[in-house]
DNA sequence: ATTCTTACA
DNA sequence: TGTAAGTA
């Protein structure tokens, strides 16, 4: 499977993303209804986050610390997100699950991993620098 | 127990 | 943004 493909999978609730970002679900929430991001719903409308998804919030987090609003935002990041693909495969949905069984220190692990393997190729990825030094500790 | 939408101090 | 209400 392609790494694209995998970032795009929806595997995350809405409360493991509060944990992962640190925002509050009623800052998530927002986000989406801003068109900065947009997350996957399962059959029952409950959001799903794929690991894209994190880390577009983790941009935003950044940038919303920097005192930037909505507007300044979406110039910042080109107001267009990519949908996250639904967990159709009977794979993706298992991948789903099981993430729901991780501890907190596995998920930010995992999302530790993420981040550094996107921060490969390019430079000291303008988000990534200050983002990834909460998960080193 | 979690998350969702809507509405308002 | 926080939070309460009423659901799914």
């Amino acid at each position: 499977m392609s790494d694209e493909l995998r970032r795009n999978l929806a595997l995350f609730p809405i409360g493991i993303v509060q944990k992962l970002t640190e925002l509050t679900p009623r800052q998530i929430r927002y986000y989406e209804q801003h068109q900065l991001i947009q997350p996957a719903r399962t059959a029952g409308n409950q959001r799903l986050f794929s690991f894209n998804d994190v880390e577009r919030l983790l941009e935003i987090k950044k940038l919303i610390d920097q005192g930037l609003n909505m507007a300044g935002i979406k110039k910042m990041m080109g107001d267009q997100a990519v949908p996250t693909e639904l967990p159709v495969t009977e794979k993706a949905q298992e991948e789903a699950q099981k993430v729901k069984d991780l501890t907190d220190q596995e998920l930010h692990d995992l999302l530790k991993k993420e981040l550094i393997l996107r921060g490969r190729p390019g430079m000291p990825g303008s988000l990534i620098q200050g983002e990834l030094s909460r998960f080193f500790h």
